[in-house]
DNA sequence: ATCCTCCGTTCAGAAAAGGAACTTACACTC
DNA sequence: GAGTGTAAGTTCCTTTTCTGAACGGAGGAT
């Protein structure tokens, strides 16, 4: 709530805020999800994650912009917080419709990136 | 050439390429284009732009940025570098076929901005 | 009680981006 | 043949963002 308990917030708010309202639908989407982890958050959403620990495990990020980007997501609406626990006050985060919505652009993602960077280390086939 | 003058690549080299063979294909087309300049640059080449200027104008991101995602993305083979013009040598910067092919990549986040990041300002309808 | 798990937050230092001037190389005009 | 303009970068310095690693709190498990 107190935002500007030390001007803490990571958030990269400034630059990306610009893109949210430019003429262009590709940069008002990349306003919300342009950045390499959120990205990659929403995939491992996809992929059935949903808590804090596995993203953090998962992608290797820092806690800190971890935190930060999942607050972004909520905040566009892309995930939703729920608690899954309410003695340890615990929340998970799921994909909203909005965040579903986003398959196409992952799965174009992935389609190029099978097609053009493929693995060399074999792969679990 | 003499690429270690001052360690001045800009190039985000390091984190970046980690992904570059991650096991899953999203993540290693991002360690291509998952930033958001680069993502811009790549629509712009889609909307016919093909210069440096050209680009530092549309997109108002830094020369010194600007210079350093099409390195990227020539090496990357997204980009071909070309001569438009010999006497003063300049070149231009149009999309390969593996550029080409991001299209349904593009064409999903712009459905996807289109229908979730309305714009407020009465665009050109 | 003490350790452990989960979800964060805080802080210092490193990396990247921003901003603006400078360079190179030529063309055009006067 | 000096001055102005343009295109494509490069260099330098400051600001912003990210990393890495530790700390905190609120419970659970042993």
């Amino acid at each position: 709530m107190e935002r500007d308990r030390s001007a803490k917030a990571v958030a990269p708010a400034s630059r990306w805020n610009e893109l949210a309202t430019d003429w262009c639908p590709v940069a008002r989407a990349l306003s919300v999800i342009g950045d390499r982890w959120t990205f990659l958050i929403v995939r491992d959403c996809f992929l059935g994650k949903s808590r804090f620990e596995e993203f953090q495990t998962s992608l290797g990020v820092t806690r800190h912009v971890l935190s930060d980007r999942l607050k972004r997501l909520v905040d566009q609406g892309v995930l939703e917080r729920n608690s899954y626990s309410q003695r340890p006050l615990r929340y998970e985060y799921r994909l909203s419709d909005k965040g579903r919505d986003f398959a196409p652009a992952l799965v174009g993602l992935k389609d190029w990136g099978k097609k053009y960077m493929p693995v060399r280390k074999p792969a679990a086939v």
